[in-house]
DNA sequence: AACAAAGTTTAGCGTAAGCTAAATTGCCGT
DNA sequence: ACGGCAATTTAGCTTACGCTAAACTTTGTT
């Protein structure tokens, strides 16, 4: 950081307090990946896809059902709601510019993907713009 | 336990990693620039910094001090340890290069400080190394 | 020396996310 | 039509991080 250039906590407290938006982002954009290759979306695919436990994705699932991005029914596949949809559409819009900026910049294929999984949730309307500039600018 | 332990190579389960580790990192850094500015280092100052309770700065305090990080007395000032000053100069450089990339591709440093504080924790050394030749090539 | 204020710690509660083990449900194949 | 397997749910535990209220220690003032 700049060295007079005060760092406040308001930047803090946004990334503390966004744990469980970027989990929900993460969901629903692995809901919509699942749908785009087969008819539904399972729980178990759901726990494979994010390499943690059945019961993990389960709690997870239910609690966006409550927020109202997931529809889910006893026993029965997983949905998106509209509300998930316009989320998923906007997570993967704004994960594929990071990714693509992020070779433009000559990252190799494995180490953008990484890193567009980490840094998406944090990349702004504004830096967002920027990096769809760079990739057109190249 | 942390999910450091056992790292998984596949991206998304990356990605789910430690949470706990960028805290870790964020205090480091904080306790570096508070110690940066006055002779010792408090509970408050923390809590001030972040916008937390002191009594979850502590919490977290004390668990960088059982992870060899901090070091600690009771109600005595917080210092860091060797481990601790190592990662804080490595955060800060880190910090810096993405708050510098970000202004060089043009955001405002508003945006860029916010960004940069969440983004920074994600960005691999290949792609920190790429943001260092942007900037110098500008 | 004693009190008050400032700073720190402890106690206790809430949510999110991780796990395993066990109970339940749904669906197949014989 | 039943038995078994896969998928899901429930129960119960852990850690991390958020809070307030209350207890305790340190320090400075009188």
């Amino acid at each position: 950081m700049p060295p007079s250039a005060d760092r406040p906590s308001n930047p803090h407290q946004r990334t503390r307090r966004d744990h469980s938006t970027e989990t929900a982002e993460d969901y629903v954009e692995a809901v919509a990946k699942v749908l785009a290759e087969k008819p539904v979306c399972r729980l178990v695919d759901l726990s494979a896809h994010f390499g943690v436990s059945h019961v993990t994705a389960n709690r997870i699932v239910a609690r966006l059902a409550k927020e109202g991005l997931l529809a889910t029914e006893p026993y029965q596949p997983i949905m998106l709601t509209s509300a998930g949809k316009r989320l998923a559409t906007l997570c993967r819009n704004r994960h594929e510019t990071v990714f693509a900026f992020l070779l433009a910049l000559g990252i190799d294929k494995l180490t953008a993907a990484v890193d567009a999984e980490g840094m998406e949730h944090h990349v702004s309307p504004k830096t967002l713009a920027a990096f769809r500039r760079f990739i057109q600018e190249k």
